[in-house]
DNA sequence: ATGGTAGGTCTCCTA
């Protein structure tokens, strides 16, 4: 069996109905795996969602800030979350399909403005944030799973539209990318979306503050789709919807999308 | 070097 996951923090789920809406209709990912819903599981506007035949969904939310949810037209069991650093945030959820494969949907903290944790306790939780997903993939070897979420740090040089300008920019700082790396090597995971496009500049966020963001073109690519060896050889087809982060009323990310067979 | 926009909630925090 074939299967579209997407992934896309949208800033509001509320807010945001009818481009989701609009992606599941126009796109139909069999799975979509949202961020920083910004809303109670309770409050998460679903009738919509499920009249596109959406009905499943698994979720973490709490009020006003982060929140995760999975919405998939195939059955799924919800797997869990963790409160990962001790934050209690809603940033992590699980959940598995059918045929065993577990999807995991995560929102890493942002880290605030200050790439240095004495000065700046955000960033701190940041590398901790990343340290206990490291850890617990390196205790608990995930296997036949997919992880997803906007994870806040572009790791290449090409994956930011200036190396150099960035590097003291919390996002794409030596000590996040080396972090981020660490968390990746420990789960054995595979970075699918530049497993398929390996070369060239990739975005999935242009910030809100740019007088034109696709003309000026300053992006990052904070989203990403990893799975683990024994599927990422099943995954093909991933591509950045791009055109959404021009919609009307944008998140300021774009989804990422990729497709497995399995 | 600086400030720029957006969302949620309750006056400012977070991104």
């Amino acid at each position: 069996m074939s299967f579209t996951l997407a992934t896309w923090n949208i800033n509001s789920v509320r807010l945001r109905e009818p481009i989701v809406c609009k992606l599941l209709e126009e796109e139909g990912p069999d799975v979509l795996c949202l961020q920083e819903c910004k809303s109670p599981v309770d409050k998460i506007p679903l009738e919509g969602f499920r009249a596109l035949g959406y009905e499943y969904i698994v979720a973490q939310g709490q009020k006003g800030y982060n929140g995760v949810a999975i919405l998939s037209k195939l059955p799924l069991k919800d797997a869990g979350s963790r409160d990962y650093a001790s934050l209690g945030h809603a940033r992590h959820v699980a959940a598995e399909l059918e045929n065993g494969v577990m999807i995991h949907n995560f929102y890493v903290p942002a880290g605030g403005d200050v790439p240095d944790r004495d000065v700046n306790e955000k960033f701190g939780q940041k590398l901790d944030y990343l340290a206990e997903m490291r850890d617990v993939f390196h205790a608990d070897a995930p296997k036949k799973s997919i992880l997803v979420g906007d994870l806040n740090i572009a790791p290449r040089e090409d994956d930011v539209w200036d190396h150099k300008k960035l590097l003291k920019v919390v996002s794409h700082t030596p000590v996040e990318v080396e972090a981020l790396a660490a968390t990746q090597d420990a789960g054995r995971w595979v970075d699918i979306t530049r497993q398929d496009i390996p070369l060239g500049p990739l975005y999935s966020w242009w910030s809100y503050r740019a007088r034109d963001w696709d003309d000026a073109d300053k992006g990052r690519r904070l989203d990403h789709v990893w799975a683990t060896s024994d599927i990422s050889g099943a995954a093909h087809g991933s591509r950045i919807h791009r055109v959404a982060r021009g919609w009307e009323k944008p998140s300021d990310h774009a989804p990422v999308f990729a497709t497995f067979d399995l």
